[in-house]
DNA sequence: TCATATAGGACTATAATGGTACTGTATAAA
DNA sequence: TTTATACAGTACCATTATAGTCCTATATGA
């Protein structure tokens, strides 16, 4: 139904709370406390995130999880990646070969570019980008941007609310 | 998984097979054979459809669906809410509620935005969009009149490659 | 050593999805 | 009026995906 797993879901809101001290290491158990959700759960995910090099992990007293790299070079689409798989909004997005009318599908490059959009989009979301205060996204921003104009990747800042004015 | 369902992926393929010709009927039937779907499928859909006000239907001989608006006025965002509910992201960008730490998360506005992005950018692919040639979306644009899945590009009105220069 | 904390699976219950079948109703044409 | 056609509505079930939990093993610092 065109969303992302509860568990993805909340594997953003474990990142975005790390990312308020990028450097600290968390314990499953106290990053279980401060999100407010069972600590099993919160343990999967982070073993999860840890093994595909978005979390590092140390084990022992004083063990836990640190961010691997910086909020703002953590986006979206990396983590829906590492938590559901690649991001494809179609099944044959994701894999070519499983669906039946695959081969004389008249629309399927069209969905290829969609999906292609959608990732482009969750890729320019950071985890620095989540923390952001801002929340008017939707509205227009008050000051209009110039058209064709290039968005900074990853390199500044960019807010939800820059991106509510790219006429997506 | 952040995917539409393949029923939905299905109703875009029969909507966009109908969109050649926008004026005529079509029965489940006919329209089954032509996009090589079994017809108890292909006439579910056409059902919800129609309920729903995106085709017009008629019984009896000479009986069938027609598309109830232009294709240029059918969206992607449209189809998708039609056949699975409204766009969410997350589950509490559709309902809210349900989620246990809606009340204090700290990054379900931005959530919200991101789902917005996504709505926004589905609203504006039409059928007419998707029965555009041009494949090559995010990549360079070349001119081929291929009948294989090799990406081709023309340069129609509005056209998927359009939103690969969209900065999203 | 021992308490702590992660690593890696296994497991179960629930929900969503995909696909099909069956009964009912409207309509055009013979 | 009869009949074949085609949609309307819904129920059903098999499969898959998701969410959540639990258990054992291993590493580490005090």
């Amino acid at each position: 139904m065109l969303r992302v797993s509860k568990l993805t879901d909340y594997g953003t809101v474990i990142l975005a709370r790390m990312a308020l001290s990028p450097a600290a290491t968390y314990s499953a158990a106290s990053l279980a406390q401060q999100v407010k959700l069972p600590t099993s759960t919160v343990s999967k995910l982070l073993k999860i995130m840890s093994r595909s090099g978005l979390l590092d992990s140390s084990r022992g007293k004083q063990g836990g999880y640190t961010l691997a790299k910086p909020p703002q070079d953590i986006s979206l689409a990396e983590v829906i990646e590492v938590l559901e798989g690649p991001v494809g909004i179609t099944q044959c997005s994701r894999q070519s070969g499983l669906c039946q009318i695959e081969s004389h599908c008249a629309i399927r490059q069209q969905w290829l570019g969609v999906n292609g959009m959608i990732h482009k989009a969750l890729q320019q979301v950071s985890l620095e980008t989540l923390l952001q205060p801002s929340t008017s996204i939707g509205q227009p921003a008050s000051q209009e941007p110039s058209a064709g104009m290039e968005p900074s990747v990853s390199k500044e800042p960019v807010t939800l609310n820059e991106y509510s004015s790219l006429n997506l």
